[in-house]
DNA sequence: TTTAGGCATAAACACGTGTTTATGAGTTCA
DNA sequence: TGAACTCATAAACACGTGTTTATGCCTAAA
């Protein structure tokens, strides 16, 4: 077992002084003068001594700490994924804090759950962040009711606020109604929807948007055209080749709940001979890393993950360190950006 | 402060046993009857039970962490890295292990490689792994030194191999190789080439195989056709630029040091009114996440990091869990991926 | 009956801090 | 000189485990 080279004790005794007056060095206290207080630093450095990071804690300490924790495997290997957790680290390590990530396999399995629990209780995690958690996940409110501070990733701006829980989210009514809008001006009248994970709180929230933006164009939404999607590429793809499969008459645009979705969508519509926009205008929502690139390039709704992460972090660390902190809710922007995937009927 | 709702103290109680009964339960160790394992168990279950981390910690046993260190803090904004660290993450969480994840500013502050030395020494971690360390950092050389396990990615093969060293790299000679065939088979004699971070391993190393590729092919390198970079677009497109004002004569065929460079430079040499492949062809190195997906689609040399990476983490875990391990270090392979953007000449 | 072995306990120590309290030593001020 | 104050200490407790040791109780075998 390997050990610390040194501790508080010895420290006090090269110093000469005791090991209260260490202590009260280390954080901080009041009540020691400027020579000793000097002389302490001094042998502190020449040791490169740090105090016990457990031993801190158990006496009730911070851990500078934050978890974050990602549901659902499958989202560990997507872009977007690995990029909100890029952001996640970067923006807690800007501010000093460390961040332990763990992949949540399963939150139905009692193991799982307690795994997660241990985080916040045993190793002491000052916060968390949840990524593709369900609305009100049962876990994650208990976390919330014991005190813990959690902020979740797309969630539903409304309901319970306590002190604690921080949300974000993008402003999808608004998005939502932009892209509906230029495709009816684009003389769109029979548009198909994807949508989202029914669990996931932006699923049924862009659904509802997007009826709703049909209902302010005068349109009414054809339930045959409406497809089901977890928001992955891979669902988007199945679910729109069996749809193809299934349906007499096609619409003359699809409006996917998310840019991953409007890609398997793709694949499959050209597998299925069909040319984008030519035979059929595709829109997507996010502006995924990819959207811009891909052939031929995706109409979509721009929102700014990095800046939302950031938001997000920032305010799970500042309630962490200060809990009377006020803003405990971000909602951002969404943009059309034109690209090359729809066009005029 | 927050405080655990029950001890082991608590458990004992309510069991009927003893403290030490408790923990040899809990640790599994003999000389404790059946009846009685399930007794407390259940009292364990019941309670939602689990021993606390810190004090674990104090006692010398394992964390299940490991810790995850970026160095240059530019490379959190790209996606590679991003992909880089979901896979550690998603590797040492398959194996049941928490990611402790910091951006290190700078290397040559003292108090940031303190703060990493602090989260060997105090937090306590089984294990780290490194990305884009230079070659032979001091301070990991030091780690490694004290007995702390060490996973590196891109460094030398050779060289000292202490058995809690671990070390990952691809194996760039034979992708130099194909690569710099590949364009002479085409016609190019006169190739340029945009070398990597001399810091860094694969900088110098692929640099190395270019010439001895070419030279292998009866080919010189010429001096006025070798320019820096740093791995990064950025630096990819300003050295290009930069070069392109000031030579009076183009090569045919530029070989870049990785995918971002490539990008760079792909851009730069846009902007200089000049086509690719038409007027230049252009070879990256690494199979970048959009290299198939750019205008022109990249050829480029595929190396697999995602396996490369699991490797890795699991060769760490590995040596934490059982000193004895024999496979420290791992090369992946490398193979010609051709594209758009090489032609005849 | 004696002996050996399995089971369990109480007590103590170790781990390295933060924090409190009672106790002085020294200095300053009236 | 006496009082008030600052600085510093020693000692103790708390935090919650793992681990060891001496000490038994009980049961089964000799």
């Amino acid at each position: 077992m390997r050990k610390n080279d040194i501790n508080s004790i010895e420290i006090a005794r090269i110093a000469g002084v005791s090991r209260s007056t260490v202590s009260r060095v280390i954080n901080n206290y009041p009540n020691v003068p400027e020579a000793t207080r000097e002389k302490v630093m001094q042998v502190i450095e020449r040791y490169g001594y740090s105090p016990n990071f457990s031993a801190r804690i158990m006496t009730g300490m911070k851990t500078l700490t934050i978890g974050l924790f990602l549901i659902s495997p499958e989202a560990i290997h997507d872009t977007l994924t690995h990029a909100l957790i890029g952001d996640v680290i970067e923006s807690a390590s800007r501010r000093g804090y460390y961040v332990l990530t763990h992949i949540i396999r399963s939150t139905g399995d009692t193991e799982t759950v307690r795994k997660v629990k241990d985080t916040f209780y045993q190793r002491r995690i000052d916060g968390g962040i949840f990524i593709g958690a369900a609305n009100h996940e049962p876990f994650i409110e208990e976390l919330i009711a014991k005190g813990f501070v959690a902020g979740i990733v797309d969630q539903h701006l409304e309901g319970r606020m306590e002190p604690n829980r921080v949300i974000c989210n993008f402003d999808n009514k608004l998005g939502m109604k932009q892209g509906v809008d230029y495709l009816v001006g684009l003389g769109h009248r029979n548009i198909a929807f994807i949508a989202g994970d029914p669990l996931r709180c932006s699923g049924p929230e862009r659904m509802v948007a997007f009826q709703d933006a049909m209902a302010a164009n005068g349109l009414k939404v054809n339930p045959d055209w409406v497809l089901p999607s977890d928001f992955s590429e891979r669902s988007g793809y199945e679910s729109t080749a069996r749809w193809l499969q299934s349906i007499p008459d096609l619409p003359t645009a699809i409006f996917a709940c998310n840019d991953s979705v409007a890609f398997g969508a793709l694949r499959a519509l050209n597998e299925a001979g069909l040319r984008v926009p030519e035979d059929i205008s595709l829109m997507g929502f996010d502006d995924h890393l990819l959207s811009s690139r891909i052939q031929p390039s995706l109409t979509t709704i721009r929102v700014n993950f990095s800046e939302m992460i950031d938001m997000l972090t920032r305010q799970v660390i500042d309630t962490v360190e200060d809990e009377t902190q006020m803003f405990k809710k971000y909602v951002g922007t969404a943009e059309l950006v034109i690209r090359d995937s729809c066009r005029k009927v």
